[in-house]
DNA sequence: ACAGGTACTTGACATAGACAGGTACCGTGC
DNA sequence: GCACGGTACCTGTCTATGTCAAGTACCTGT
């Protein structure tokens, strides 16, 4: 158990362009490696089928730039870095992750009152 | 400033209902409550109109199990509390929570290489 | 009777992910 | 030369969850 990796699709909401946003300002990279990247780090259950729509949508909104590079070794490949809003918007998730983080604390860090039934001594 | 508040809608999805079933599990409660609680916690920008449905959905899937209680200052209450299901959905939603703050953690918490742009002297 | 606070319900709408499929490039083995 | 598998990306369809806004209903005080 606990062979974990997340696995709970509406908790990756919102936390899937924080990730890449992040890894971007970390260094330079395109789809199929973020990919991989987000599976080392645990997020196992991301899906190409995730992330490409996801870094569509970052640029979109203008939050990444992109440059085309031909590869050697397989198809080309989409390199992606943060614009000056990308790092923004990054800064703004990132307070608003850790403001969520820091709500929930107080009540999941704390032990589950057991009580499945009323223990009628 | 700082006057935060989460406010990313998409962060709070699948939070929410960890965050219910938690509150639950502390103690039956009902919507209109556990709404005022959500607030307080710094989740601010919670909606009743997205807390009900949430509760709805946690009934539907045999989380929560709900008795109405006649109110005598105002419409009558629906107090909720969780089923033995839903202290299993809880622990499960909690496990897959902490996997994702401590996936996210390596990145996040590491200062963000400032590079908004190639420092061309 | 009416205003206002308490409390719950509902429906239209938007969005992000999951999932599954498809395209295309490249080097290797045969 | 050609099939194959790995690299790399794109797209469409579906579903879940939240937002927003509106609506219903109960109860107390005036």
């Amino acid at each position: 158990m606990a062979e974990d990796g997340v696995h709970d699709s509406q908790l990756l909401k919102g936390v899937l362009s924080l990730a890449l946003l992040r890894l971007l300002a970390e260094r330079e990279s395109y789809g199929y490696e973020l990919v991989t990247q987000l599976h080392e780090l645990g997020l196992t259950e991301v899906q190409d089928g995730s992330v490409y729509p996801a870094l569509g949508r970052l640029e979109r909104d203008g939050h990444v730039t992109s440059r085309l590079v031909a590869s050697s070794s397989g198809a080309a490949r989409k390199y992606y870095r943060p614009s000056a809003s990308g790092y923004a918007a990054l800064a703004h998730i990132e307070s608003a992750w850790h403001s969520l983080v820091r709500a929930l604390e107080p009540i999941v860090s704390r032990p589950v009152p057991r009580k499945p039934k009323e223990a009628s001594s």
